[in-house]
RNA sequence: CGCGAGGUGGAGCAGUUCGGUAGCUCGCCGGGCUCAUAACCCGGAGGUCGCAGGUUCAAAUCCUGCCCUCGCAA
């Protein structure tokens, strides 16, 4: 079976290595984005999956838009075509291509949180529990009809980068299954409830800024979904403080303010809208994650607000 | 040349403006108190102040160059 592989970041890579470790299927070709300056000084970092492509041996095509690659695509007469965390909408004209379409892994249970960031979002809305589909795709926004999926519970203190990690690993052998299964016969698709969609908007770094003003349980929720990136984040002494880990305790206050030291792990306790939470790892702007007990001992901020 | 912050005992910070004794909160080690303790009391060890050069009687502090870490943005 001839499947080409659409991906980019890291999440993405388990799944095209499983691919290439089955032997029932060949990957002729790697599509993914471009090298995008990152980091200080804008230098040009390659996307993970080239550099687990590259690694494995494999033809790699960065194209700027999608479409660029359709000719090449037409001529390795392709079974299919594997999609994990792409990031471009794939246009109808190159879905139609291989002879039996694309398959996506998705990072949800479709038809909830269908769009670009279902990690943070699941764990946002306090779902107990998600999972990863694979589905066909079609022309609407993970809309196609599904072929598998996979459901796991959700860590009570668990991250978005954590889980995200493990939803990666719990997906990749399932999408292995639904593209083989889908070529050789044995996988039927079933469309999707439309109905009971829900959809998780791309994230910007304003939505993971704290609001103080809430219950205790709703920013824990908030850190454990921007964590790592872009961050939860408040201000403290005018600049940018990360929060990487925080639980909820009890206290009272008034929202935002350093209430107490926590007389066990000397974390700083911040009082919520009802409750208060310990911030367990911090990172002020411009200087390592800390443990909130070494923030507590160099700052001394408590009575002091963070916005 | 994208913008910006920072490097001071093991951790996190102050001290740098205006050169002159190495400070604070912890941790660690020893002793004491206590039924006991993450609590309290007493004592102690531990620092080339990122690196190199320069100015000076004297540099953590002023000047020059370099290395490293990190926040924003993309």
């Amino acid at each position: 079976m001839r499947v080409a592989f659409f991906g980019t970041p890291a999440p993405a890579v388990p799944a095209l290595e499983a691919l290439v470790a089955d032997p029932r299927v060949a990957v002729p070709l790697v599509v993914t984005n471009p090298d995008r300056p990152r980091g200080r000084g804008y230098e040009l970092a390659p996307p993970p999956v080239k550099t687990a492509a590259l690694d494995a041996g494999l033809a790699v095509a960065q194209p700027v838009k999608a479409s660029q690659v359709s000719e090449q695509l037409d001529s390795l007469a392709l079974d299919a075509c594997a999609v994990v965390a792409y990031g471009q909408i794939l246009p109808s004209s190159l879905l139609a291509i291989p002879s039996h379409g694309f398959v996506n892994l998705h990072f949800s249970l479709l038809p909830a949180w269908r769009g670009a960031a279902p990690v943070p979002a699941t764990i946002l809305h306090g779902d107990r529990e998600t999972g990863v589909t694979c589905f066909v795709l079609d022309a609407g926004m993970d809309t196609g009809p599904v072929l598998a999926t996979r459901t796991t519970r959700i860590g009570l203190d668990e991250t978005a980068g954590e889980l995200t990690g493990r939803l990666a690993a719990l997906g990749a052998p399932l999408l292995v299954e639904a593209v083989v299964g889908l070529i050789g016969g044995s996988l039927l698709s079933r469309p999707q409830d439309h109905a009971r969609a829900t959809y998780a908007a791309k994230i910007s770094s304003d939505d993971a800024r704290i609001d103080w003003d809430v219950e205790a349980e709703r920013v824990h929720r908030v850190v454990r979904a921007y964590n790592p990136v872009p961050g939860a984040h408040t201000s403290f002494r005018g600049a940018r403080l990360k929060v990487h880990r925080a639980q909820v305790v009890p206290g009272t206050g008034p929202p935002g303010t350093v209430i107490a030291i926590d007389d066990r792990t000397g974390a700083p306790l911040v009082s919520c809208a009802a409750g208060a939470v310990r911030l367990d790892e911090v990172q002020p702007a411009g200087k390592r994650v800390m443990t909130g007990a070494a923030f507590t001992n160099g700052y001394r901020p408590v009575g002091e607000r963070m916005t």
